[in-house]
DNA sequence: AAGCTTTGACTTTTT
DNA sequence: GTCAAAGCTT
């Protein structure tokens, strides 16, 4: 194996000795290529067997991208290892211990959303006089108890908001057991549990696993770090990578504390600090270095580059935030003409809300782009009502998924109905599916027919094959022909794609050949001779179960594959971990970024700051900051200030345009932009119209106007067409303006 | 059971 | 301003 191309920081992290570590990770420092070639490196050189291993990654890409460098450098088959996301591995550690853990063997993972429709159903059921709580508190509180690492009974009640929180939440840990459902952060309670008591358990996993490490540290909470802690014996070797700078998850329990904490309790000041980068030129880190400065209680790092200063960066403000999409997407036309490939150019915001105005404005010139964020493929409707069926040949009595399934396709089983039958699971703790028997309503035999359907797809699953199943499932339940009645093509093909994700998953995992709930051995290879006896047994799952686990865990992507080059639109959490060639970050003004409801105390203005820097660090040749004065938000004109962030940048980094059109060419041309900017931004490009016809009115460019307000001005410019058409007028006293048409008093 | 109107929320999000 | 969900009507 060949460290050669390390640099000497990277090489001292990836052969550091066994004791514990902490490595801090700057952006771009080449995190992910220290953290595999440590594992290939500890294999490689026979200090840990492939068995010995332990690594944690916050999310399955990272996962994924990991495991396909580690096996590129140890040139073998990586199946079996024990690396993923801390949901992955404590799913997989109840799947091989499902009887110690108090599951039943075929217990399911139900994600955000079921749960959500879990907690209403109960709120609706439990028939609690009002609850003070909507049922989105009520799941934030639950996991955050369980993130907390307790439990109903443990929760201390000292008054009666309270008192009704515990019973709630005995409530649904009631219904999940009984249901065989398991939530994201019970994954992660139960194996905690298990670790914490069962000594034997612990000790084999403490003696199996001599190297753990953890990417991302600074995204882990409470229980994760508990959860690690458990399996730390007194030969494990952990190696733990992070960016304090980057903690940008506090609002969902990450605990930035957690790095220093290891340090203290393990890594003992085995710090090593990552701080060449390789992505960014000069400027853009010096804007980021400059930035974080004003966060206290860091543990310190400083990036710097070999590759030079390159550009400045550009910060431009505009008068709104019309005009500030469309000077962004002039100047992504003006990118995308020297040169640059559109899939190079990322324009981040603070908050989902303003994509939209960006989206229009680059929909109307024309600019192809794409949104990240929304649906997931298993998120979907359709998909999710197929998985419905499949989790109910799993298991009968899971009355999440029998809900969802009973009257869709339509059979005539209404809400009455429904009512009648959860009064009935109610009174005698039964399934809604045993409780058809005790039905006597009009719609007996409807709900007979469906449970019958039920049965017949159990039947099937025991012959078919997971692809079979399905296909089975889609014609058989009515789904396809449903789909096909209402002419909803895109929902075919998504239903369609589940079947081909389907074969590639079977394919994955060699078994094409078997029937779907056929229990089979999972880990058929790279198994050591058992460390103890009746623990290492091998894992035993079926198909259909373990595709169903796949689903709940890895939510697929929520874009499809993109089929021309196009602008990436997408949030600043949602960048993290990526990169770029030219970077816009848009709408950096006091109360959007740092976003209002963080400029209340310190820490959280300090979280927004690292988000920031996240956004900064993400560009590598060039990077806009943008800012309006005025915004539509939720419907109202807001005005606004430039961010504090702007002015922390720091001068020398940066040039600042301010917001009169015809200086701003002046300005940017002195900035020496290698994409060489077009010189006259007021001159009509391909997005613009040369006239717009408004409720009966003419307006073409060149048009002189009076306004009521503004007085005589020219047009200069046309954006849009009917109801948002907008112009850019001259006025001889206001100078330039956009000015809605629709809106606009004009004499 | 579908189709309408009203109401209310609204920062960021992976598993 | 936009979306979803709840509530009401037919």
């Amino acid at each position: 194996m060949n460290l050669d191309d390390l640099n000497n920081v990277q090489k001292k992290a990836v052969t550091a000795d066994n004791s514990h570590s902490l490595v801090l990770a700057g952006a771009g420092s080449g995190k992910t290529k220290v953290l595999s070639s440590r594992i290939a490196w500890l294999i490689n050189t026979g200090q840990a067997s492939f068995n010995e291993v332990l690594a944690v990654t916050f999310t399955n890409k990272a996962a994924r991208e990991m495991l396909s460098r580690i096996s590129m450098m140890l040139n073998r088959d990586m199946r079996g290892f024990w690396i993923g996301t801390f949901h992955g591995l404590c799913h997989k550690m109840l799947r091989l211990n499902w009887r110690e853990a108090n599951l039943i063997q075929n217990f399911q993972i139900i994600d955000m959303s079921d749960q959500l429709s879990l907690i209403k159903r109960l709120i609706k059921s439990a028939n609690v006089n009002e609850s003070k709580y909507s049922a989105r508190d009520l799941q934030k509180i639950i996991n955050s108890y369980k993130e907390t690492g307790l439990r109903s009974n443990e929760i201390e009640v000292y008054d009666a908001y309270n008192k009704y929180i515990a019973e709630f939440y005995h409530l649904y840990e009631n219904q999940c057991i009984r249901d065989g459902l398991i939530d994201f952060a019970e994954l992660l309670l139960k194996s905690y549990d298990l670790l914490k008591n069962n000594q034997t358990i612990r000790n084999y996993y403490q003696e199996r696993f001599k190297y753990i490490l953890v990417d991302e540290f600074q995204d882990t909470n409470n229980l994760q770090y508990g959860w690690l802690r458990l399996l730390i014996g007194n030969s494990t070797s952990v190696f733990a990578v992070g960016d304090d700078d980057q903690s940008i998850y506090a609002f969902r329990g990450a605990n930035i504390d957690n790095m220093s904490l290891f340090d203290k309790e393990y890594a003992k000041g085995n710090i090593v600090r990552l701080e060449q980068n390789y992505r960014s030129m000069g400027h853009i880190l010096g804007a980021a270095n400059s930035l974080i400065r004003y966060n206290n209680g860091r543990l310190g790092k400083k990036l710097w580059t070999q590759e030079g200063d390159g550009e400045k960066v550009l910060i431009v403000e505009k008068h709104n935030d019309l005009l500030e999409s469309q000077w962004i997407v002039d100047e992504i036309k003006n990118l995308v003409r020297n040169g640059i490939n559109q899939d190079d150019i990322a324009v981040l915001y603070r908050s989902n809300a303003q994509s939209r105005v960006l989206e229009h404005a680059l929909f109307l010139s024309g600019v192809s782009y794409k949104v990240y964020g929304g649906l997931r493929f298993f998120e979907r409707q359709e998909i999710k009502n197929v998985l419905a069926y499949l989790r109910l040949i799993v298991n009968r009595n899971d009355d999440s998924a029998w809900l969802r399934s009973v009257n869709f396709p339509i059979r005539g089983i209404g809400s009455r109905t429904i009512e009648s039958l959860l009064e009935i699971t109610k009174n005698n703790n039964i399934s809604l599916y045993d409780a058809v028997a005790y039905h006597s309503g009009r719609s007996r035999n409807n709900l007979l027919m469906f449970n019958n359907i039920i049965s017949t797809l159990e039947e099937a699953s025991k012959k078919l094959t997971l692809v079979q199943l399905i296909e089975y499932v889609l014609e058989f339940t009515g789904i396809n022909a449903f789909y096909k009645n209402e002419e909803e093509t895109d929902r075919l093909d998504n239903l369609k794609e589940l079947v081909t994700a389907a074969t590639i998953f079977s394919a994955e995992n060699n078994f094409s050949e078997s029937p779907a709930s056929l229990l089979i051995d999972v880990l058929q290879e790279n198994m050591d001779v058992n460390l103890y006896n009746n623990i290492s047994e091998q894992e035993k799952i079926t198909p259909l179960l373990s595709f169903l686990s796949h689903a709940s865990l890895e939510a697929g992507d929520n874009q499809f594959e993109s089929e021309q080059p196009s602008v990436q639109l997408m949030t600043v959490h949602a960048a993290k971990g990526l990169e770029f060639e030219v970077v816009f970050i848009t709408g950096v003004e006091e109360g959007l970024f740092p976003h209002e409801n963080s400029m209340s105390d310190n820490s959280s203005i300090e979280e927004e700051r690292r988000l920031m820097y996240v956004a900064i660090t993400r560009a590598r040749k060039k990077l806009y900051i943008t800012m309006a004065n005025s915004r539509m938000l939720r419907g109202q004109v807001r005005y606004s200030v430039k961010s504090r962030f702007i002015s922390e940048i720091g001068e020398e980094n940066a040039v600042f345009v301010k917001n009169k059109e015809k200086i701003l060419s002046n300005n940017y041309l002195k900035s020496s932009s290698r994409y060489a900017p077009n010189t006259n931004s007021n001159k009509l490009s391909d997005g613009n119209m040369s006239f717009v016809d408004i409720n009966g009115k003419k307006f073409v460019i060149g048009q002189n106007v009076k306004h009521k307000k503004f007085g005589i001005g020219t047009i200069i410019k046309l954006i849009g067409h009917g109801e948002e058409s907008q112009a850019q007028i001259s006025f001889d006293d206001f100078g330039i303006k956009t000015i809605m048409l629709g809106i606009a008093r004009f004499e």
